[in-house]
DNA sequence: AGACTAATCCCGT
DNA sequence: ACGGGATTAGTCT
C-alpha cells in the first residue's frame, strides 16, 4: 500500500490514471478536453508561463494542480472567469467525467472501508489515504467566484453549487467556512505585521532618543551640550516607554491569538472600512493573499512600506495612515531626530516652567509699588541653562506672573490649551489666529498627559501702536499630580527654521505657559508665567511700559482674560442665567447673538492689529494724521460682511483718566450723543441685554438710536464690551433690524453682514495696576490705588464700507472723510472727559 | 518545520 | 439545526 502510494506520488501516477480513465469512462469529454490533458508532464515545471488555457487541464493532480491554481490566480481573476464562462459546454462534459471521479472517490472516501473498493482502488486508483483531497481546479474557481461575490452563500445558493460543482453540500458548506477564516487569519496575519513594523519602528526612534540623550547637542549651535537634571532624562525616556509598551500590548494581543473580536482601535478601524466585506479583500484579485505584500514590507525600509504597493487595495493602507495621523509614517530618521529634539526641549522647558512658577526670592522680587512682581535676570540665568539660544540683537526681555483663581477645572482647561480652537476662542482678544502645525504626540493612555504639538499663533495687543507677535512654539502638556497640570511653550525657531517669508521672527517665548491646580470648590488655581524677547523698537514708546508690566501679553492679560471668560462659560452654562432685560430672549436668541458679537469683537480685533486673518493693505500716510493707521481690503463672498470695499482706520492715544472711567463713559449708551455720530445727537436705548460676567461691564447688549424725524426707522446697534484686570473693550457695530430679528429668534447668525468699530482702553504703564476696581464686588483690596492711576491709553478703531463694488478704487476722499471721524471721535471724548 | 486545506469537533444561539 | 471557532489530519514545499 504504502509502497503505491510512493509511487504515485513520485510519478504522477495518479493524474495518468486518470487521464487515460476519464476519457474512456463515459466519452464525453470533447476533444480541447482531450487536447488538455494530453500535455506532456514535462511541460508542468513550466507551469508558470503557461497561461491560463494551457495550464487548466493540469488539474489532475493535487498537488501540481494547487500550484497552478495560485499561479492562476495571480493572473487575474479576469482570464479564469471569462475562460470558465467561454468553456461552458465544454465544462460540461468536464463536469460530467469529474462526477465520476468525485463519485468514486468520495465512495472510497466515506466508505471508509470495504475492503474490497480498497484493493480495487489500489489496483488502478491511488491508494490516496482517506479523507484526503483536494477539489478540482475547476471547482475552486468556481468557488472563488461566487465567495468574492459574496462570502455568506444561503442554503439555495449552496445547493445549486453543489449541484454544479458535484460536490456535496456540506462540501460547499466547509468550503465556504474555511474560506472565511482563511481570510480572516491573513488580515490578521497582515495587520499584525502593520503593528510590528510600528513597534520596530518606536523602538528605533526610542534608541536614536537614547542616543540622542547619551551624546547631547545643544539645539542652537551644535556644540555639546549639559543637560542639567538628570531627571529629564528619566522623564523622557519614561514617556517614550510608556508609548512603547502601548504599542506592544496591543501587538501582543494580537498576536496571542485572540482575534475573535476587534479589540484595539485599529482593528475597529479595519472593520469600518470594509464594512460588509472584509474578507473579500485580495482574494481572486491577488491569489497570493498578502504574500507579495509581506516581502515587499520587509524588504523595504519600515516606512512607508504600506503604501499601495502592487497595487493592493488602498484599504488597508489607509488604515496604517489612520492609526497614526502624525507625519511620522512618512519622515525617516530626520524626522524622528527632530522629534526628539523637540521632546528634550519640551521636557527642559516644562522643568523651567515648574520652577519659574513655583520659586520666589530670589528668582521673583516684588517690586515696591503696586507688589508687581519682577523676575530676576541673573538669578535666572544662574538657575537655568538658555534652552533655546541667547537673546538676539536689539531684542528686550519681558518675564512676568501672575497667579488666580478661576473657575474651571484642570481638565478642562488643559482641553482648552491644547485644542487650538478653543484656545484661539478662549483668548479671543488676545490670539489674532492660531493653528496646530504638528502633533507629536497625543498623550499617554488617553489623557492629554505628554501630549506634545507644534503651534502657530499670531499675539497681539489692540494697538496699531504694538506689532503682532507672530511665534512658532512647542507646547507641551504634563501632568504633575492629581489634579495638578502644567502646559508649557516654548519657542521652536531655532531648531526648525521656519521656511519661507516668515523666516525673521520679531518674538521668541522662552518657557512659559500655566501650572493649574484643582481646588475643592471648583476653581482652580492657576499660576501663569511668561516670558519672551522681543524687539522694542517696533513698539510706540507709548506702550511700552504696558508690555513690561506683563499686562500686555504678559501673565497678567493672560489670567485675567482666562478668569474674565471662564466667568462668562460658568454663567452661560448655569440655566439660572435670567436676562435682565423685559425683552425675554429665547435660551436659542440668546446663543446665536453672542455668537454674532464674538464674531464682531474678533473682527474688530483682526482691524485693529494687522494680523493676518485679513489681507489688509496699508496705506503709507500721505494725507492722514501719522498716529493713524489706515487700511484697505476687499471684502468679497462673506456673508458676515457687506461686500466692498472695506476701509479700516486705527489709532490710540493716551488719556488722563483711569482706564475705568474711560470704559464706563464709552460703554453709557444715555452719553452716546457725546462721541458717536449714530447716535443722531440724542442717547440711545439698550433694547436687550445679556450678561457675560458678575460685572455690569461684560455683556452683549442691543442698542437703538432715537430717530431723528418720526419716519426716520431707527437703527440697531449690537455692542459688547469686556472688562477685565488688563483692559478693557466697547465694541460695536449697526446691524440690519430684520436680520438682527432672526438672530434673536435663534437664527444662525452667520449671514448677518457687520463691520464692527469701537474701543479699547488698557493702564498706560504699571503704575496703574488694574482697572477694574471702581467698587466692584469681584476685585476688592487695593482701593487706595484709585489716586495713583494715572491714565488709559485708548485705541479707536473704525471699519467702514466705503464702496459697495470690491474692485472700486479707493479714493483720497473717503481716506479723509475716514480719518477726519477718527479724529473728531478722539477730540469729542477727550473733552467730554476733561 | 511550516503552510495549506478539507474535514471534524464543539459550542453558543 | 446551524454557523462559526478551534482543532485535526493529510499533504506539499
Amino acid at each position: 500500500m504504502s509502497f503505491g502510494g510512493f509511487l504515485d506520488n513520485n510519478f504522477g501516477g495518479g493524474s495518468a490514471r486518470n487521464l487515460s480513465d476519464i476519457p474512456h469512462s463515459k466519452g464525453t469529454t470533447t476533444n480541447q478536453n482531450n487536447n488538455n490533458r494530453i500535455m506532456p508532464s514535462g511541460a508542468i515545471s513550466h507551469h508558470s508561463l503557461m497561461t491560463p488555457t494551457l495550464a487548466k487541464p493540469m488539474f489532475n493532480s493535487p498537488g501540481l494542480s494547487l500550484a497552478l491554481q495560485t499561479n492562476i490566480d495571480g493572473q487575474g481573476e479576469h482570464l479564469n472567469r471569462s475562460m470558465g464562462e467561454n468553456n461552458n459546454f465544454e465544462v460540461n462534459g468536464l463536469r460530467r467525467s469529474r462526477e465520476e471521479e468525485h463519485e468514486s472517490r468520495s465512495g472510497s472516501d466515506n466508505m471508509d472501508g470495504a475492503s474490497g473498493d480498497d484493493e480495487q482502488d489500489a489496483a488502478d486508483n491511488p491508494p490516496r489515504k482517506k479523507r484526503y483531497h483536494r477539489h478540482t481546479p475547476q471547482q475552486i474557481q468556481e468557488l472563488e467566484s461566487l465567495f468574492k461575490e459574496c462570502p455568506h452563500p444561503d442554503e439555495k445558493q449552496r445547493l445549486e453549487l453543489s449541484k454544479r460543482l458535484c460536490l456535496e453540500t456540506r462540501q460547499v458548506k466547509f468550503w465556504f467556512q474555511n474560506r472565511r477564516t482563511q481570510m480572516k487569519t491573513q488580515l490578521e496575519r497582515h495587520e499584525n505585521l502593520l503593528l510590528r513594523q510600528e513597534n520596530d519602528k518606536l523602538r528605533a526612534e526610542n534608541m536614536s532618543i537614547r542616543e540622542a540623550m547619551r551624546n547631547p547637542m545643544c539645539s542652537n549651535c551644535g556644540g555639546p551640550a549639559i543637560i542639567g537634571d538628570i531627571s529629564v532624562e528619566e522623564q523622557h525616556l519614561w514617556i517614550e516607554n510608556a508609548r512603547l509598551k502601548d504599542e506592544l500590548d496591543r501587538v501582543c494581543a494580537l498576536a496571542g491569538k485572540f482575534l475573535g473580536r476587534p479589540l484595539s482601535s485599529m482593528t475597529n478601524s479595519i472593520a469600518s472600512q470594509l464594512p460588509n466585506s472584509s474578507l473579500e479583500l485580495g482574494v481572486g484579485s491577488n491569489g497570493n493573499g498578502f504574500g507579495g505584500m509581506s516581502n515587499v514590507s520587509s524588504t523595504l525600509p519600515l516606512v512607508s512600506s504600506d503604501f499601495g504597493i502592487g497595487g493592493m487595495s488602498s484599504p488597508l493602507a489607509m488604515v496604517s495612515h489612520s492609526t497614526r495621523p502624525t507625519a511620522s509614517m512618512v519622515t525617516g530618521f530626520d524626522r524622528s531626530m527632530e522629534r526628539s529634539m523637540f521632546l528634550e526641549l519640551a521636557l527642559s522647558a516644562m522643568d523651567e516652567l515648574v520652577k519659574m512658577a513655583q520659586t520666589n526670592e530670589p528668582l521673583w522680587i516684588r517690586s515696591l509699588e503696586g507688589g508687581r512682581e519682577i523676575m530676576n535676570h541673573e538669578e535666572h540665568l544662574r538657575t537655568f541653562t538658555p534652552c533655546i539660544g541667547l537673546r538676539s540683537n536689539g531684542f528686550v526681555s519681558e518675564a512676568s506672573r501672575e497667579t488666580g483663581m478661576v473657575i474651571i477645572n484642570s481638565l478642562a482647561l488643559v482641553e482648552t490649551l491644547m485644542d487650538a480652537n478653543r484656545w484661539a476662542e478662549m483668548f479671543s482678544s488676545m490670539i489674532a489666529t492660531t493653528s496646530t502645525t504638528e502633533v507629536i504626540s497625543n498623550g499617554i493612555n488617553g489623557t492629554r498627559n505628554g501630549a506634545l504639538q507644534l503651534m502657530h499663533a499670531e499675539l497681539q495687543v489692540l494697538s496699531p501702536l504694538v506689532p503682532v507677535r507672530e511665534v512658532n512654539f512647542l507646547r507641551f502638556c504634563k501632568q504633575h499630580a492629581e489634579g495638578v497640570w502644567a502646559v508649557v511653550d516654548v519657542s521652536i525657531d531655532t531648531i526648525r527654521e521656519i521656511s519661507g517669508a516668515h523666516n525673521f521672527v520679531n518674538c521668541r517665548r522662552l518657557p512659559s505657559g500655566c501650572v493649574v491646580q484643582d481646588m475643592p470648590n471648583g476653581y482652580s488655581k492657576v499660576t501663569w508665567v511668561e516670558h519672551a524677547e522681543y524687539e522694542e523698537s517696533q513698539v510706540h514708546q507709548l506702550y511700552r511700559p504696558l508690555l513690561s508690566s506683563g499686562m500686555g501679553f504678559g501673565a497678567q492679560r493672560w489670567v485675567a482674560t482666562l478668569q474674565r471668560q471662564c466667568e462668562c462659560l460658568a454663567i452661560l452654562m448655569s440655566s439660572a442665567a435670567p436676562s435682565r432685560d423685559h425683552s425675554a430672549i429665547t435660551g436659542g436668541g440668546r446663543r446665536s447673538m453672542l455668537k454674532l458679537a464674538q464674531r464682531m469683537t474678533k473682527n474688530f480685533c483682526a482691524g485693529v492689529c494687522a494680523s493676518t486673518v485679513h489681507k489688509w493693505n496699508k496705506l503709507n500716510p500721505g494725507n492722514v494724521d501719522e498716529d493713524v493707521r489706515v487700511m484697505t481690503r476687499k471684502s468679497v463672498d462673506d456673508p458676515g460682511e457687506p461686500p466692498g470695499v472695506v476701509l479700516s482706520a486705527a489709532t490710540s492715544v493716551w488719556l488722563p483718566v483711569s482706564p475705568k472711567r474711560v470704559f464706563d463713559f464709552l460703554r453709557d449708551e444715555r452719553l452716546r450723543s457725546e462721541w458717536d455720530i449714530l447716535s443722531n445727537g440724542g442717547p440711545m436705548q439698550e433694547m436687550a441685554h445679556i450678561a457675560k460676567g458678575q460685572d455690569h461691564g461684560n455683556c452683549v447688549s442691543l442698542l437703538r438710536a432715537s430717530a431723528m424725524n418720526s419716519n426716520q426707522s431707527s437703527m440697531l446697534i449690537l455692542q459688547e464690551t469686556c472688562i477685565d484686570a488688563a483692559g478693557s473693550l466697547v465694541v460695536y457695530a449697526p446691524v440690519d433690524i430684520p436680520a438682527m430679528h432672526v438672530v434673536m429668534n435663534g437664527g444662525d447668525s452667520a449671514y448677518v453682514a457687520l463691520l464692527p468699530s469701537g474701543f479699547a482702553i488698557v493702564p498706560d504703564g504699571p503704575g496703574s495696576r488694574g482697572i477694574q476696581n471702581g467698587g466692584d464686588t469681584t476685585n476688592s483690596g487695593n482701593n487706595g490705588d484709585e489716586a495713583r492711576v494715572s491714565g488709559s491709553l485708548l485705541t479707536v478703531a473704525f471699519q467702514i464700507l466705503v464702496n459697495s463694488l470690491p474692485t472700486a478704487k479707493l479714493t483720497v476722499e473717503s481716506v479723509e472723510t475716514v480719518n477726519n471721524l477718527i479724529s473728531c471721535t478722539v477730540q469729542k471724548i477727550k473733552a467730554a472727559l476733561h
